[in-house]
DNA sequence: AGCACGCCGACT
DNA sequence: GTCGGCGTGCTC
């Protein structure tokens, strides 16, 4: 027998099939989804690879012997495969790459551990600084970058310093030798959320418009359509209770139902409301597991224990079969498109596995993307609206403040409006609580020079570095670089160095200032990269331990708190004034889904949004709660600038350590698609090539090209061919193509 | 990635 | 003549 191999290829010069045969002591073992070490290349080096097909005969002769079969079970589930396959070809990347994805997590080190180890940094920072410094003139840059990393947290695990922050395990060993760091053995605490006991909870008697589309999921699941299906439902109209009763009726049917939720919506409430009406059915995969804790997961799915997947993004690839429903709740999110290789979309994937499955897929949000929405209304979708809050609950009044009038009129130099300030003390008097939301976006803490305008800038990337006030550092958000803060200006000497932008830390303290006697929760990145801090946030503000709530996208999802009465939006121009396509999209989102966190119980809610320009339309329709005002206003601007849905957006990106030639690469390639390009054919639009938005990170030179093309499967073809030439080829230029990119750097 | 093959300049 | 530069191609 004949087992075709593809090779653990990091590299991805060789995303080949390569047939070995199956020696007979073997054959037994070596089925499809196997891991098997075999003999690779002239030198015949082992290499693991993954068995994808058995065959009987090879049309090659001299077939090198598998050497041996690793683990007792299949890593790839073999109807996976198929998938994988799929995902390999569309998104331009590695067969290996894609497979990835839907193996266990830690199969290459093929241990499933019960303890972590975590390293702890043991001297001050300044000698730390000192040390980073000499390190990199020795050219010691693991372990420059091992104490770089530990600088901002202190502690880490010793896989996330190896896998993600560019150290070596060597690299630990010696520092810990050296005196600078220990490393520590830590128990994992397992199965957090089966141990915790949950309330039991039943189906609710459904409103009417519940009814509707339960009343519809019921028959599609019990008829087994491929159907497709998107809910838009107001927020706190009770979506979640939808898809539990869908679940339970697939449960009911034997089948198995995948809920994904964006990664910041996973949160202990949410996932409270699956677990206590499925218990131990469940599956729950999220950022804060360990690589244990998801292996044991990632059993559970695919040994048959649970029925019920709830997870972030990569969770669509959960090893089931027999699926009778996947669901993408707040499916207009960003955080469902990976920006990383495979650059797939979740609900691509979704699609792709409900009609394989042939099973009911539900995309829900109150404010579903445009393109979706689009889709629906051309008939790919059926639609379903919920306009009514459970309890009959009123959308809270959203009052808008213009700012310009703050300054002049108000004499008011605070971010924080006089209204607002009049609300917020409102609340402070009557016990009520508030929440803040404060878009980071356009708001970096970047330190400047105010004598010369120096910026001070990553040595390595062309990024401003990030001041961070808790630490006093500098740090660099793409490679992790990072630096003591200055006094002095280093190009001019001046001393009138200031750190600018208004990040939520400054706002905390604005508040104190303000309100003396208010008790603030903050939650932002820097509050809540601890394990579990989020939740320790989220139960302080429920326990009533704190008045007012304050932080970025983190407070926008899914909170149910009832006591909430006031929303404040605070500078409602950062969200509006990117430039991309997709800003007012995200503006109504956010508006929309921080204000709906006002009012979701017995009293009335109250939002008030600054900003800068009171009359933008899409402050104008948050305001009205108007999503299908926003959307018909929308898609005729998408049409007349021909954006998507109305066309696909190709993003070529080429990197490299030599500027020269990855410029003359990027245009080659730049002149073999003008070949292609014409006004009214397939890809209409080409700019560039050019420098990317951000020219270098870590020292490798970025170029791009955007393309637009009326569909990106047309295309397709022509792109793989060019993806396959540098990807196979032996040049010193990387390619990414990345089709709808969410963000363009 | 690794390793071999092959086609050129420059060196005992 | 031949040693070694690296551009190109292959790995079942």
């Amino acid at each position: 027998m004949v087992a075709k191999v593809i090779i653990n290829n990091k590299e991805q010069n060789i995303d080949k099939v390569f047939d070995y045969s199956i020696p007979m002591v073997l054959e037994e073992r070596a089925q499809v989804g196997m891991r098997v070490l075999v003999p690779f290349g002239i030198g015949n080096r082992m290499v693991d690879g993954i068995v994808v097909r058995i065959t009987e005969k090879s049309e090659y002769k001299n077939l090198k012997e598998i050497k041996k079969v690793l683990g007792s079970e299949p890593v790839c589930q073999p109807w996976l495969l198929d998938l994988c396959l799929w995902v390999s070809e569309k998104y331009f990347c590695s067969l290996y790459q894609a497979i990835r994805l839907t193996t266990p997590p830690g199969m290459e080190s093929g241990v499933r551990e019960k303890t972590m180890k975590v390293a702890r940094l043991l001297v001050s920072q300044d000698k730390a600084f000192d040390t980073i410094d000499e390190m990199r003139k020795k050219g010691a840059t693991a372990r420059a970058r091992v104490v770089e990393a530990l600088l901002m947290t202190e502690c880490l695990p010793l896989s996330k310093l190896v896998r993600e922050k560019g150290g070596s395990y060597d690299a630990v060993r010696s520092l810990e030798k050296l005196g600078f760091l220990a490393v520590e053995e830590v128990q994992l605490v397992r199965d957090a959320y089966n141990e915790t006991k949950y309330q039991k909870s039943t189906a609710y008697k459904p409103t009417s418009e519940q009814k509707v589309v339960i009343d519809h999921l019921y028959n599609v699941i019990e008829e087994e359509k491929n159907e497709k299906i998107l809910l838009r439902g107001v927020t706190g109209s009770g979506k979640t209770e939808v898809f539990l009763q869908a679940i339970e009726k697939v449960i009911e049917k034997g089948k198995n139902a995948i809920m994904l939720v964006p990664e910041i919506s996973l949160t202990p409430q949410m996932v409270e409301r699956f677990v206590s009406r499925f218990g131990n059915q469940v599956a729950v995969i999220h950022s804060a597991l360990s690589q244990g804790e998801r292996f044991d997961e990632w059993n559970k799915i695919k040994n048959g224990e649970v029925k019920v997947v709830v997870g972030a993004r990569s969770a669509i690839f959960a090893p089931f079969r027999n699926i009778g429903i996947i669901i993408l709740d707040e499916e207009h999110e960003n955080s469902y498109k990976s920006e990383t290789t495979p650059r797939y979309h979740a609900i691509d994937v979704a699609t792709k596995r409900a009609k394989d499955e042939n099973c009911v897929l539900l995309l829900a949000s109150a404010t579903p993307s445009v393109n979706e929405f689009y889709k629906a209304k051309i008939g790919e979708y059926t639609l379903f609206e919920m306009t009514k809050r459970y309890n009959e609950g009123a959308m809270p009044d959203v009052d808008v403040v213009d700012m310009r009038g703050e300054l002049f009129e108000n004499k008011n130099r605070s971010p924080i409006s006089l209204k607002l300030q009049r609300e917020i003390q409102k609340n402070l008097d009557n016990g009520e609580k508030t929440i803040l939301f404060l878009n980071r976006r356009g708001y970096s803490t970047f330190v400047s020079c105010r004598e010369c305008g120096e910026v001070i800038n990553c040595p390595d990337c062309s990024i401003a570095l990030t001041y961070h006030k808790r630490k006093d550092l500098l740090s660099c958000h793409y490679c992790g670089y990072t630096m003591r803060n200055v006094e002095e200006c280093p190009s001019c000497g001046s001393s009138y160095v200031k750190y600018f932008g208004t990040g939520t830390q400054k706002i905390e303290e604005e508040i104190s200032r303000l309100f003396p006697s208010a008790r603030i929760l903050r939650m932002d990145t820097d509050t809540t990269s601890e394990k579990c801090s989020h939740e320790k946030i989220l139960d302080k503000f429920k326990n009533g331990e704190a008045d007012i709530l304050l932080g970025t996208q983190m407070v926008t999802k899914g909170l149910d708190f009832h006591d909430v009465t006031l929303v404040g939006v605070l500078a409602a121009d950062t969200t509006l004034a990117v430039d991309d396509f997709r800003a007012s999209e995200r503006g109504f989102s956010l508006f929309t889904q921080v204000c709906g966190r006002a009012g979701r119980g017995n009293l009335s809610g109250r939002a008030i949004i600054q900003t800068y320009q009171p009359f933008n339309s899409t402050i104008k329709f948050s305001r009205q709660h108007d999503y299908l005002g926003f959307y018909e206003n929308e898609i005729i601007q998408r049409k007349r600038l021909n954006y998507p849905p109305f066309c696909d957006i190709i993003y070529i990106v080429a990197t490299g350590e030599d500027e020269q030639t990855v410029k003359e690469e990027m245009e080659k390639i730049g002149k073999r698609l003008d070949k292609e390009i014409k006004p009214d054919g397939n890809i209409f639009s080409k700019t560039g090539p050019g420098e990317a938005p951000i020219s270098k990170i870590k020292n490798n030179y970025r170029y791009r090209i955007l393309m637009k093309c009326k569909n990106a499967d047309d295309a397709h073809d022509l792109l793989r061919s060019i993806y396959e030439e540098y990807e196979k080829g032996r040049k010193s230029v990387f390619l990414t193509i990345d089709i709808n990119p969410i963000n363009m750097y």
